[in-house]
DNA sequence: CCTGACAGGTTGTTTTACCAAGTTGGAGCG
DNA sequence: CGCTCCAACTTGGTAAAACAACCTGTCAGG
């Protein structure tokens, strides 16, 4: 067998060498990119293959261009800087021995109405419920419930109170054949239960942050609730977004 | 003159025309979408035009492609349906006239810790501050104040306690030359001050959901600061986003 | 029967060519 | 000198062709 390695295409070798010039200084914010010509010329590839790659470099941020005068730097994208604190995402993906915490829930209980609403199951149905409490350091930091509809939770080691070895989305996938997509997530604030306020050892006069991230297919079906609840002096949320 | 109406190009009225065929089910999801070779027959275009078309609505979610297989239809991305709420943002375009308000209070204040990291300032550092009480249906519904370091509130309208007739966005870029690029989101939950309280005629015992949106240039260079807070038990923010 | 080679489909990448539309600067004319 | 117009640049879009990589069903040979 010989290397097998296969090359990327010549379009994202470029992308790659004008972004490391962008960062290094090379090309300046503000500044005129060479021209699609020179661009061809320097590389030695032909017209569709330049502007492939500065159809990339657009999209995400790093050149502005504007007909008749030519592509501007803009530098490398602040947004993709920013890392996103998302509480229920991790979760999806990561296996459960990934974060140290305890099952304190397991089984099929009536559905609370928000999320009914968000599994799109008549009112008062009952759903599968998977809680645990994570800790971090020693410490409870945050509790994640997982809420399934269930006929999903059917043949899965969901049911189990043994941690899962794989991620959620993985397990999910080859037990049941469905495909994450997108999430909707919906966030609120509320004061704690005692008993929350007792797992997640917080003063009873500290809100709660609490985050619904309801996990869809493509078509827009909910296949299952990831609730989140993070005791709000502990943890805050970050996210960004492009305001065009 | 004649007509002057700019067509669009060939690719994107092809986007809209498969658009429309998913939509109206023409093209059912799961199912396989007309070759490459199909689509230039039946609309008499070339394959590069093909090609750009369903390279968009790949982009877009509409569609997966598998090489040597063809591409499947998904169905209307379901994240576009999503209305996303975000208190911040609204509040940067429209004119302030748009929502019924009051400024309570406009001056040059010590920036919080938290504002002034935000906008990079110095600490202690003083910032302008603008901030509204916002009504909805006679209600008081939230607080939005606009942070900015003091050299970009000069010459602007904002430090009069008039409504702005423009969006802030279009009114800084018109005064100071600066341009939007995106936001960088951290929201929390806190308890409410006495003052707040007040302001928001709300329970002490309601937690408030606190926005911070930092508005940043494409260089990531902080513009301003917008601080929403919003009595819990009155709002929620809602957001969503791929999981690939 | 099973297996492997292969033919014919698909998308992915690259090239050459040409025209359209917007911008700029300079040549040339008043 | 000032103005107009145009030539020469830029990016945007379309067409035609070829090859590569990948998938699948068929068919011949074991």
């Amino acid at each position: 067998m010989m290397s097998l390695e296969s090359v990327p295409p010549k379009y994202a070798q470029l992308v790659q060498t004008l972004q490391r010039r962008i960062e290094s200084g090379t090309y300046l914010p503000g500044s005129l990119l060479p021209s699609e010509n020179q661009l061809i010329q320097e590389f030695g590839v032909s017209r569709p293959t330049v502007v492939a790659a500065l159809r990339v470099l657009r999209e995400q941020g790093w050149i502005d261009s504007q007909q008749g005068k030519g592509r501007f730097v803009r530098g490398r994208p602040a947004m993709a800087a920013v890392e996103r604190n998302r509480p229920g995402q991790a979760y999806l993906i990561r296996p459960e021995l990934d974060s140290e915490g305890e099952v304190v829930q397991v089984g099929t209980v009536v559905a609370p109405n928000r999320i009914a609403a968000l599994l799109e199951l008549p009112d008062k149905d009952k759903a599968f419920l998977r809680r645990r409490v994570i800790t971090l350091e020693g410490e409870p930091s945050m509790v994640v419930s997982v809420w399934l509809p269930a006929e999903l939770s059917e043949g899965t080691d969901l049911t189990s109170s043994a941690p899962l070895p794989q991620g959620l989305r993985e397990h999910l996938q080859a037990r049941k054949g469905v495909r994450f997509d997108h999430v909707v997530e919906q966030i609120t604030a509320r004061m704690p239960t005692a008993g929350e306020a007792r797992q997640l050892a917080m003063g009873k006069s500290t809100p709660l942050l609490a985050v619904f991230g309801a996990v869809r297919e493509a078509s827009g079906r909910p296949l299952l609730v990831v609730e989140v609840l993070l005791p709000a002096d502990r943890h805050e949320l970050d996210d960004a977004y492009p305001i065009g």
